[in-house]
DNA sequence: CATAGCCGCCTTTTT
DNA sequence: GGCGGCTATG
């Protein structure tokens, strides 16, 4: 049906797309059409007989999913292939097979910030000091246990050392307080899958009957859960289909193991590989620097990308003053770009860390320059969006305690903290979900006359919005919103100007009426547990003709014609958080590598002499990295753009002096050491010292100060 | 019981 | 430089 198309493809593609039964692992580089292959394959499943319906399509963010559907429908898949991330397909299971899995079907999924309350108090029950250990460690720790599938009895067992036995103590409490939630954890989706799975052996052969062909895209991310879920769902038939690329891992620390791609071949012998490497995305020169800096990488398999596009573009690396002249000199390339006629939807900056978008923006909006910063969880942190959806989570599931103790007093109805105390001391001692203990309130004897008018009047308000949970959720969702006088205390506050606040509300009325319409049978639960597993990208809207800010993370995926990759700079990019060990640092260097990869033809690379860290100016070293690009660095116009008051911005421009690797020197706070290595871009020279003291640092010369020192 | 103001911690990256 | 959590005050 879709020959035509088939003609289209090169050769190994067409490989790829045809091989019907059978494991298949597809080791794709950067821009190789990787996406439309797996789209393709589903197409020409569908078309040699496969009922859709069995059909199983996992991505990484729900973006990609919902991109994918649309690719495969227009290539004549019809719709009823399943196509969805790890996380919402164990939600399904999940609550289809709810209590073989041991969890309730209505239950929460709670997000990091509820995690961490969560995680406090089970902290706080161990009687340990917050400080000590705090709930976000102990949650990362937490994290990467259960995505090894290590379940709290096992650990426990297996924990020998005080931090080991305190760590098991904690995560025995933090679950504890989950199950008393009905709660899930990101983490617990997988885990509890893959645990459910490798218990009952009729539910694998079950789903493995319901999803006859797998195809895993970006299956280097994968974790050891994930990895456990996608051989137990395939084992009875085989046919799995993984794509993905060693050099774009950049999620070791969620879990991600590099060697569930790179062992495929020895968990299914009979597997047929083909490799794309033909680049389709980006001009030569592009995938040169690429290249150049993934090799030194030494934990990879060699591969080559190969250029299909015609030489072309520029690669640019500009030096600036500050992370404002930075984010200047960046608006005004883009003005550039949009005045020679490039659309801004084709314009992307990347930044490490999230907390680099500020200046950005402010750059833009002086400039008015339309842009979207790809961050779509921000929306459903807002305040107001999050007391909306506790009033609706309580109504799913009321033993959601950290939803009902978010709204029990908001908007304010005089139910405050004692009152609060003196219930959940009464839930505690009669064993009650704190609901409950709510409802009977009227037998708490420390509860006063007027406490217990309010909270009855509180329940019956919940009561009564629990009539239908079946319908439509936009509906319920305004009614909510009304009544428990949310909109009211809203407005109060906006009634002096803006009423964003309201407008939120609204959007999120909004998008639940949208959920109502895309699918037969809309419900509240459904409605809430999708909502929960949105992530960053998701908000990325590739048609509106504004620039995009994004994480270097959320560019995975993406393309796009002029990429601008900021903040170069060693304890950025590499982040100081990564440069410990040399996995960590091969890591940094892949996530450089994924946005140099999204450029089609022109890249422009920053960094700054200066940045505010933490509110203090600090000098700046250049990224180890911008030399491992293999282009020349050329003097930066920069100084003729430090025309602003700084005293402390060295603007002399004497010689550096050159090193060689070897040679000894005297730093006046390290001490002596030996030149490892020499990079020559001039006034920003660099050398590697290995002090004697075991440290190793990277300077700029000409602050270093360096005595050389001859024997 | 609500609010304002202060202190301290912080920041990778995300489903 | 910003946010959340805690404390003192009305």
């Amino acid at each position: 049906m879709h020959d035509k198309f088939l003609q289209q493809l090169t050769a190994s593609q067409r490989k790829a797309v045809l091989h019907a039964e059978g494991p298949l692992l597809v080791l794709a580089g950067p821009g190789s059409g990787k996406t439309r292959v797996i789209t393709h394959r589903i197409a020409t499943l569908i078309d040699s007989g496969v009922r859709p319906y069995n059909i199983c399509a996992i991505t990484f963010t729900n973006k990609a999913a919902d991109e994918m559907r649309q690719r495969a429908f227009s290539l004549g898949a019809s719709a009823g292939v399943y196509i969805s991330t790890f996380h919402s397909l164990c939600v399904r299971i999940l609550r289809k097979y709810a209590d073989a899995a041991g969890v309730k079907p209505n239950f929460s999924i709670y997000d990091t910030s509820e995690q961490t309350a969560c995680c406090k108090q089970a902290v706080k029950d161990c009687s340990l000091d917050t400080t000590n250990f705090s709930p976000a460690r102990m949650l990362a720790a937490i994290s990467a246990l259960k995505n090894n599938l290590e379940d709290v009895e096992s650990f426990e067992t297996a924990a020998d050392d005080f931090f080991t036995k305190t760590l098991a103590k904690i995560y025995r409490h933090y679950q504890q307080i989950l199950t008393e939630h009905n709660a899930l954890d990101f983490d617990d989706l997988l885990m509890k899958t893959a645990i459910l799975l490798r218990n009952y052996q009729d539910i694998c052969c079950e789903l493995a009957d319901r999803y006859k062909y797998l195809l895993i895209d970006e299956y280097q991310d994968t974790n050891r859960a994930q990895y456990k879920i996608a051989k137990a769902i395939a084992l009875p038939h085989r046919n799995i289909c993984v794509t993905g690329d060693p050099d774009q891992s950049i999620y070791r620390w969620r879990g991600a193991d590099i060697r569930n791609i790179l062992t495929f071949e020895t968990d299914w012998p009979e597997t047929i590989i083909v490799r794309l490497e033909e680049n389709f995305r980006s001009t030569p020169n592009i995938l040169t620097v690429a290249d150049n800096l993934i090799a030194y990488n030494k934990k990879r398999k060699q591969k080559k990308l190969i250029a299909t596009k015609p030489p072309g573009g520029d690669i640019v690396i500009n030096v600036y003053g500050d992370e404002h002249l930075e984010a200047h000199g960046i608006a005004n390339q883009v003005t550039e770009l949009a005045n020679k006629g490039k659309s801004l939807r084709q314009i992307a900056v990347f930044y490490r860390v999230n907390a680099a978008s500020r200046v950005l923006e402010e750059a833009f909006i002086q400039n008015q320059i339309p842009y979207q910063i790809v961050r779509g969880v921000e929306f459903y942190s807002r305040k107001e969006i999050r007391d909306l959806l506790a009033y609706l989570k309580v109504l799913v599931n009321p033993d959601d305690e950290t939803a009902l103790l978010r709204i029990i007093n908001t908007p304010a109805r005089g139910i405050g903290k004692t009152t609060i105390d003196r219930v959940k001391t009464y839930a505690a001692q009669n064993k009650l979900a704190f609901l409950e203990a709510l409802k009977k309130a009227e037998l708490i004897e420390a509860l006063s006359k007027g406490a217990k008018a309010k909270i009855a009047e509180f329940v019956n308000m919940i009561e009564c919005f629990k009539t239908d949970l079946t319908g439509h959720v936009a509906p319920l969702a305004e009614r909510v919103f009304i009544e428990s006088k949310l909109k009211k205390s809203l407005k109060s506050i906006s009634d002096t100007g803006t009423n964003d606040q309201l407008e939120n509300a609204n959007e999120l009325i909004n998008s639940a009426a949208q959920y109502d319409k895309s699918t037969d049978q809309p419900s509240l639960l459904d409605y809430l547990q999708q909502i929960s597993l949105f992530s960053d990208t998701d908000s990325y809207d590739a048609s509106s003709d504004r620039i995009a800010l994004m994480t270097l993370h959320a560019a995975k995926g993406l393309e796009f014609e002029n990429v601008f990759i900021v903040g170069l700079e060693d304890g950025l990019l590499p982040h100081e958080r990564g440069q410990d060990d040399e996995d960590e640092l091969e890591e940094e260097r892949r996530l450089f590598f994924v946005g140099i990869t999204r450029a089609k033809s022109s890249l422009y690379i920053s960094c700054a002499q200066y940045r505010t860290i933490y509110g203090q100016l600090k000098r700046t070293i250049p990224s180890p990295f911008l030399y491992e690009l293999g282009i020349s660095l050329t003097e930066p116009a920069a100084e003729e753009q430090l025309d602003y008051d700084t005293d402390d911005i060295d603007q002399t421009c004497q010689p550096v002096p050159q090193f060689a690797a070897g040679q000894l020197v005297r730093h006046k706070n390290f001490g002596l050491g030996r030149v490892v290595k020499f990079t020559d871009i001039g006034q920003n020279s660099t050398v590697v010292v290995e002090f004697n003291t075991g440290q190793t640092k990277t300077l700029m010369v000409k602050y270093a100060n360096l005595e050389k020192i001859d024997i």
